[in-house]
DNA sequence: AAAGATAGTGTATTTAATACACCATCTGTA
DNA sequence: TACAGATGGTGTATTAAATACACTATCTTT
């Protein structure tokens, strides 16, 4: 049993090294005009918000245990009366006018453990640099921004984003990634003074192979620090 | 018409020059099992979440246009489970059953515009310490707690808190307040040089009166820096 | 005039943030 | 084998911010 008035939108940020980016799906049995949209489900009966995304998540990716966090409410009575949504609407839900408010989840994924195909959820699912994201469904544009915020604030404040970066990395990798997400740049010794300094990250014995220019350092989180 | 599934809850902060209080009701029509809560309300058609809030806040207050954020949407299946909760659930929802999540909303409100009295709410309404808050229905605690960690976090980043002053006030009573919400204290000299030299504040010609000690020197926000 | 209460102030030290430019090391190819 | 291309990696001086710390000033009441 789901709850027609209530539902749950994860949006999954990823880093590809470059850019920041979403994942976006292209909604499916609605005639011509297909649109995008965040993955997403509506609660079901005795599921808790954060199983819910979780579920949604499970389901998109295959992916579990990851990070995973609210990033905010949204109930605007109109936000799913737009014309360009009621075919989707039409062909998927019961009562396409029923009121639903969304809880939007934010998640990190390391890109190299997910490869985006189709799903039982859409018609096509892919990766998106957040700084040009389409025309989305609903209030899903707004949602995206929002977790933008969050996810920028959690930066700086609790270096979050280990999730972003596979398991070993350089220290250039953890600056692009800083600069994408805050859209700013920062002086290399500095930033690297910093990560150092305080201890985000742990040096290993390791160095790059296989690129075409003085390898790098390899260096893990420290897990210790995490989140202080 | 109102939502079964949809509510927002308030957790309503005051602060009396000394503590941080927070805006409790005692409810009524229960017999004897009388338990405290939060303010809150479903959600009523074609209302949005933040009105939904801000009219629970003026039922109870008669004040408007209050310092009011989203923190939280709370959707534990068993939130309003609690055997204790039953009573009051029976004699005033239709369906005590219904499974219902909320979403959490903080106020801050200036303790001197606002006495608190019985409403229709509830057979109480007042102030109580945030540091020993009784046992609370449903998940009320938690929604207070995680209140607490927002306003914190907003009150170190953004300087949030204009609301919990008079319009006039002394540098004394700006520290006090900060040291009651982050739970800590402060220097003196140090927290002066910090509120002057970030211009939090803009000092006036006038003196308080009445006080049996040297009267200080009364200030008010520096509106044009809120929240930079 | 003295006691009680809070207001109000300055400096030295430590720590963190910023600004800034060059040499090192690896790969591939000429 | 040497050089071009690409990224890695490093140190110091300057400025700004945070911290630690103790006494005098002013008002009221008795």
């Amino acid at each position: 049993m789901i709850n027609p008035n209530i539902s749950v939108d994860c949006v999954v940020f990823g880093f590809d090294g470059q850019n920041l980016n979403v994942l976006l799906i292209e909604q499916k049995d609605v005639g011509q005009l297909r649109r995008f949209a965040l993955p997403g489900d509506h609660l079901e009966e005795d599921e808790d918000l954060d199983q819910a995304a979780a579920r949604v998540l499970k389901e998109l990716t295959s992916l579990s245990g990851l990070y995973l966090k609210q990033s905010g409410a949204f109930g605007d009575p109109n936000r799913v009366k737009n014309i360009k949504d009621l075919p989707w609407l039409e062909s998927n839900r019961s009562d396409p006018q029923a009121r639903v408010i969304t809880i939007a989840y934010y998640a990190l994924v390391k890109m190299e453990d997910f490869n985006p195909s189709a799903s039982s959820f859409a018609a096509r699912v892919f990766w998106h640099d957040v700084n040009s994201i389409p025309e989305l469904a609903f209030d899903h544009d707004e949602i995206v921004q929002a977790a933008l915020l969050v996810l920028r604030r959690e930066l700086s404040e609790l270096r979050v984003g280990h999730e972003l970066l596979p398991d070993k990395f350089t220290l250039s990798q953890v600056q692009a990634l800083h600069e994408a997400i805050l859209n700013s740049s920062f002086d290399k010794r500095n930033f690297r003074k910093k990560a150092l300094n305080d201890q985000w990250v742990l040096p290993l014995e390791e160095k790059q192979t296989g690129v075409l220019h003085k390898p790098a350092r390899l260096y893990t989180w420290n897990k210790s620090r995490a989140g202080l």
